[in-house]
DNA sequence: AAAGGGGCCAACCGCGGAGTC
DNA sequence: AGACTCCGCGGTTGGCCCCTT
């Protein structure tokens, strides 16, 4: 395994596979001397290797704590927690994995969890629904496959919606909408990252990656999208912190603008620490920008919130994702399709639901309401 | 049974940050 | 302040293994 076996590098120190001569050498060492300095230590070990491959052979294979085998649904499902928080930290996640190293988590995700959540329709960089044709097509096989009368989004059963690829697009818009939402630094002003770990779940999807449904099959569908917001946000009487969110929200609909988010550049190009030792990355994957321009789709829309054009003041041609919403709620013929929403989530009085989207939406919810 | 291909994962590479002089 | 060294991290590589044909 690994590269240039029984290599030498220019300086005769040997690279490639450790033996086992080797191994016990560096155990024998370490667990008489300890590893002050792993420059020396190789020849005080009489090991014919470089200090840093004896690193990385006892930090990620002899090292008595470590933790061997398969990883257990917990260690997979904090490893896309942690992921959807703080990225490919593979460090940081490993530390929140007793016995696991950041080399073993990271092999695992390339080599189990990415294709996992790639199957369950889920970008593995971004945690969002994917949006490519192809994944859908996926998506549609994997949701025929599962019951189909429960299971077609956390809504889908008590909508009763049909089923094609375009009513799953405007599922994952929504989605999609909701978790931009969730991760917008304005609505995570309290930056608790118990929101993101353990009992809260950053994509609605998680449902099917733990086995559970929870989501899927709970009785309040939009809710269970919309608990994933702040809770301020779902509470009538919201928190001080949110008293300018009418105003912010004027501003957004002007073109995202982060000064009116108070969100200074550093805090989206990159990491912020938190009392917690969790980074909040940057709310907007950066792989927005990458969306290619093309017809009106959601990477589309999601492209305008690229980091760089938040600094930039040439609006002229912005799409916001407001305005994306427009023209989706726009292109639908029949109203009904919202109508279905807007009664499912007002049923229960006075629901959240409808204040959150009052605020978010006024225009449209006041328009179809009446 | 043999060959080919893909998956897995240990190990290497290169970069960047921290510490020291 | 700048140069240098060391360490740690994330990305990548490539040989082994297993499955498929």
């Amino acid at each position: 395994m690994g590269r240039s076996p029984c290599g030498h590098d220019e300086n005769g120190l040997k690279k490639g596979p450790w033996t086992p001569e080797e191994d016990q050498k560096l155990i024998d060492y370490i667990s008489s001397h300890g590893h002050d300095s792993w420059r020396t230590l190789p020849k005080l070990a009489g090991l014919n290797r470089c200090g840093k491959s004896c690193r990385l052979r006892w930090t990620n294979y002899l090292r008595p704590d470590i933790k061997r085998g398969k990883f257990s649904e917990d260690e997979e499902r904090k490893i896309i927690n942690l992921h959807s928080v703080i990225g490919n930290k593979w460090s940081r996640i490993a530390t929140k994995l007793p016995g696991r190293t950041d080399n073993e988590i990271k092999n695992y995700w390339n080599t189990h969890l990415r294709k996992k959540l790639l199957s369950m329709g889920i970008d593995p960089t971004t945690h969002k629904p994917r949006t490519d044709l192809n994944h859908l097509v996926n998506l549609s096989q994997l949701l025929g496959a599962a019951n189909f009368g429960n299971l077609i989004s956390p809504w889908g059963s008590a909508l009763n919606l049909q089923v094609d690829a375009s009513h799953l697009a405007k599922i994952q818009l929504l989605q999609n909408m909701l978790q931009l939402m969730n991760t917008s630094p304005l609505l995570n002003m309290e930056s608790n990252h118990d929101l993101f770990i353990g009992n809260r779940n950053l994509n609605p999807f998680e449902g099917l990656l733990n086995g559970t449904n929870t989501q899927l099959n709970n009785k309040e569908p939009f809710l269970t999208g919309l608990e994933n917001l702040n809770p301020g946000l779902m509470n009538p009487e919201a928190p001080s912190n949110f008293h300018d969110f009418d105003n912010s929200w004027a501003g957004l609909e002007d073109g995202f603008n982060p000064e009116i988010l108070g969100v200074k550049n550093s805090s989206l190009s990159s990491t912020s620490s938190c009392e917690n030792e969790i980074e909040i990355m940057n709310p907007v994957p950066a792989s927005f920008s990458d969306s290619p321009h093309g017809t009106y789709n959601i990477n589309q829309m999601e492209s305008k919130i690229d980091p760089d054009q938040f600094m930039s003041t040439d609006s002229a041609s912005t799409y916001t994702i407001f305005e994306a919403w427009d023209k989706l709620i726009d292109d639908e013929t029949n109203d009904s399709y919202w109508k279905d929403i807007l009664e499912l989530t007002s049923s229960s009085s006075p629901s959240p639901a409808i204040s959150w989207k009052s605020t978010y939406f006024p225009r449209r919810i006041n328009n179809l309401a009446s």
